[in-house]
DNA sequence: CGGAGATGGTGTGGATTACCAACCAATCCA
DNA sequence: TGGATTGGTTGGTAATCCACACCATCTCCG
């Protein structure tokens, strides 16, 4: 514990703060009664149209997930599958107004509960951790997990 | 996008390289045929033995999802369910020799796995990310997640 | 052309994850 | 002792996820 390798240590820390936003995230998407999922989902969509396929990609899913994920979506009115056209089979979805505005909210949520906590750490050292998790995403070789899988 | 505002960025960052963490964990996971939350029980179980109640809210669960969950590994062998000493309505759960062999080899892949991406950075860097990461969780003022979630 | 194969989505079935509510059993305490 | 609390389990329901089978639409090559 005490005597502990440090790239160990780093792994530890690393993968703490990973459960530790991710329960936040949860927590908080449970409130507007979204999955983590479908915040992602959401938020991929923030600025664009994606196919059907392309978003399980981004999130590593099965197509038949992705297809129920935005069954559910679709059927709450916060998304919508449109013809793609260049393409007869592709399907893309698209944010609905409704669903625009649950991820503009959902979305000041986070920074709201995250700030607190990146708050305990001065300026130059926020520009540090930025610079440093820049560098670890960088062009991550392994993952390629596209655009903004926000 | 380019005219960020820095705390979005820094934000952004985190979020994604949480996701990124989760990604790889979770690929990592299915290769033993567990799910993420099963190697978070593993990994408390570790090194001590806890309650139910103990473990649910470490991983903030309902204590019913925990008991179907114990009895999945349990059924694979993993773990046990023993008596508390000191609590007769209480149990104790603990993991099972073989249960410790699938920890110890799961969190090595998962050394093999992040390690890669940890050594973009120089090991200066690599402290000063333990210590960045150290002061976030540091005394968390919102989660109070439990020791070593993990 | 035209048909074989590849690609994009959907639907079904089954296991897992997760919640809530209801329920025993053991403990605590007044 | 007896009521309230705490610890776990069980049952019911919904969401998530995968694998597999299936249809529709391309693509490409012969």
């Amino acid at each position: 514990m005490s005597s502990e390798d440090p790239v160990d240590a780093l792994l530890d820390a690393l993968v703490r703060t990973t459960f530790e936003v991710t329960g936040v995230l949860t927590r908080l998407a449970a409130t507007h009664d979204l999955s983590l999922t479908q915040v992602r989902v959401l938020g991929i969509l923030r600025d664009r149209r994606a196919r059907v396929t392309d978003l399980a990609a981004y999130l590593g899913l099965d197509k038949s997930t992705m297809s129920g994920l935005i069954d559910r979506a679709e059927r709450r009115g916060l998304l919508a599958r449109d013809r793609n056209p260049h393409d007869g089979r592709a399907v893309d979805v698209v944010l609905t107004p409704a669903g625009h505005a649950l991820t503009r909210t959902a979305f000041l949520d986070v920074r709201d509960a995250l700030t607190p906590t990146l708050d305990r750490l001065p300026g130059p050292q926020q520009a540090q951790l930025l610079d440093l998790l820049g560098t670890l995403l960088g062009d991550a070789p392994d993952g390629s997990d596209g655009p903004r899988p926000t």
